[in-house]
DNA sequence: ATATATGCAAACCCTTTGCAGACGA
DNA sequence: TCGTCTGCAAAGGGTTTGCATATAT
């Protein structure tokens, strides 16, 4: 099984990109962390390590993660963004608060085999497939 | 059973607002639309019948109209809004395509029961609940 | 009459981009 | 060495906000 740095890195060569430093910062205070994180609070990490990387770097890192499939970005109200972690992780669901926007994950294998009827319905691919449920959690209710 | 305008106008004296002839126009486009809107389509309708309507007033209105239910606001990628009406629908959920944004409603009965069951798993309110799933459409997968 | 609404333009704010110097391979 | 990467700062771009004027009640 291949680690995460190791699909990077053979994802960058592929593209004659580069394995700098900073992309391994980047790469590793990622895959600290647990669930969704922002970029707000991945960069005040890095910058733990690495005082010196800016935050375009972190940016443009993000980005080639979602495109080597080991992140999946998620849009949040605001134009924020948030990532999470895609390779070596149990598939899950979302529930999101409409209000607060936390985030509870959840797996369920009978929705689970209805998303893939119509995915198939509809004609759409199934790989990263992914189902969130809106509502309103306990704590914005009271 | 009560119309939308009707509705609205209700929340807005609940609130001591006012019914202005700007809101009762962006409420008129917004309802002859089908399925999601963004904000920029639906400027342009509105400059059609009222050309002084400014951008501002769209997004305060819009704004309000999911504040008394009649819409639901969904955010897309870049920050951008699409709005969907909510009053008067039958419920559906979404396949949403993770490359070029396309929706397409469906309904499944069985995933409606299941998605209650999680929502009270979790301690979740169920008004207001929807869902989406995330692939690639057939157009995106040539 | 008076408090709310509007249109305009500027401000916001996260994200992206341009550029000159730095640095992997 | 050479082409890619980085940090900085400025630009981008949809959305929000401040303010003086207009308007609903």
């Amino acid at each position: 099984m291949l680690t995460e740095s190791e699909i990077l890195k053979s994802f960058l060569q592929g593209s004659k990109l580069r394995f700098t430093t900073q992309r391994k910062t980047i790469l590793e205070v990622f895959l600290n962390n647990k669930g969704h994180v922002e970029v707000e609070g991945l960069f005040l990490e890095i910058q733990k390590i690495d005082p010196s990387i800016g935050i375009a770097t972190v940016y443009r890192t993000m980005n080639l993660l979602v495109e080597c499939g080991l992140a999946r970005e998620n849009v949040l109200s605001k134009g924020h963004k948030s990532f999470e972690k895609l390779y070596h992780q149990s598939h899950h669901d979302h529930l999101i608060c409409t209000q607060c926007n936390k985030i509870v994950e959840f797996e369920h294998p009978l929705i689970e085999k209805y998303q893939l009827e119509i995915c198939q319905t509809y004609g759409f691919t199934l790989s990263q497939h992914h189902m969130e449920i809106y509502g309103r959690c306990s704590d914005c209710q009271k």
